[in-house]
DNA sequence: AATTTTAATGCAACTAAGTTGCAAATATAT
DNA sequence: ATATATTTGCAACTTAGTTGCATTAAAATT
């Protein structure tokens, strides 16, 4: 249900993605901010941002969560689609601002889908 | 490191994924095999199917492990790639027939690539 | 500015998926 | 038939994420 209050707890989460333009796992995010926010705190705070078109998540490696920031979502359209790419070397995700096709299906709809590319990234080439 | 031994497990295991031709989730391998065998030895002989090229697995909603039948690959050759499909009704996964193409990133290099689509199957069109 | 209302937070306890160590059982080799 | 080596079951553990509830902190009302 989105965002309804300013409080300092979103603010330090805004101030946490605003420092680099790289994707952060939710895991890492809540180490990272462990002195000044608990977990649950982290999680939710989260959902709200996605609820509200700000951030996206998706599932990197081992299947585990990933936001980063939307480039012009909205509460209700979520537009910003794209592929995923993670180094297998430093772990490092980021969005890939390309588009990859997906044909038609027979005899079904395709709804969504989400691209993981992995391999490795311009410093670990 | 593969499999070695014909176990009673490794048939029960095998009789399984010749029922059907979709995809089955560990879990749900695990349920319906509960009376039967440990999940650890599921796990096991899983991982174990997967390193002889029989089986390949991939994630699927909510991170899950999916497993599927391979297609002609071997201990050293993994080479049946393609993208997944899942329903959001009835959930069931199965293996596309089709190729995407992942275009060439600049400053990077790609591994690998996984491709989940959602959306609805025939049986929940 | 003080009070009330409502949302956000922290904490502890929980869940779900998957993993590990080790002793017992089973398959294969001798 | 016996020895050897792999596989299995079990219990305990790990990791990522969720839930319920009492407390705290925004924001709205007076
Ligand atoms: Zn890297
Ligand atoms: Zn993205
Ligand atoms: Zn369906
Ligand atoms: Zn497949």
């Amino acid at each position: 249900m989105g965002i309804l209050r300013k409080t300092q707890s979103l603010a330090v989460m805004l101030a946490e993605f605003d420092k680099s333009s790289h994707a952060i796992s939710a895991i890492d995010l809540i180490r990272r901010l462990s002195n000044k926010l608990n977990k649950t705190t982290v999680y939710r705070i989260l959902d709200k941002l996605e609820d509200d078109g700000l951030l996206h998540s998706f599932l990197g490696k081992n299947g585990i969560k990933w936001y980063a920031k939307c480039n012009g979502c909205s509460k209700t359209a979520h537009t910003d689609v794209h592929p995923h790419f993670q180094c297998v070397d430093c772990g490092q995700v980021d969005c890939l601002a390309i588009q990859i096709p997906i044909p038609e299906l027979p005899n079904r709809t395709a709804l969504m889908s989400s691209v993981l590319i992995q391999g490795k990234c311009q410093n670990c080439l």
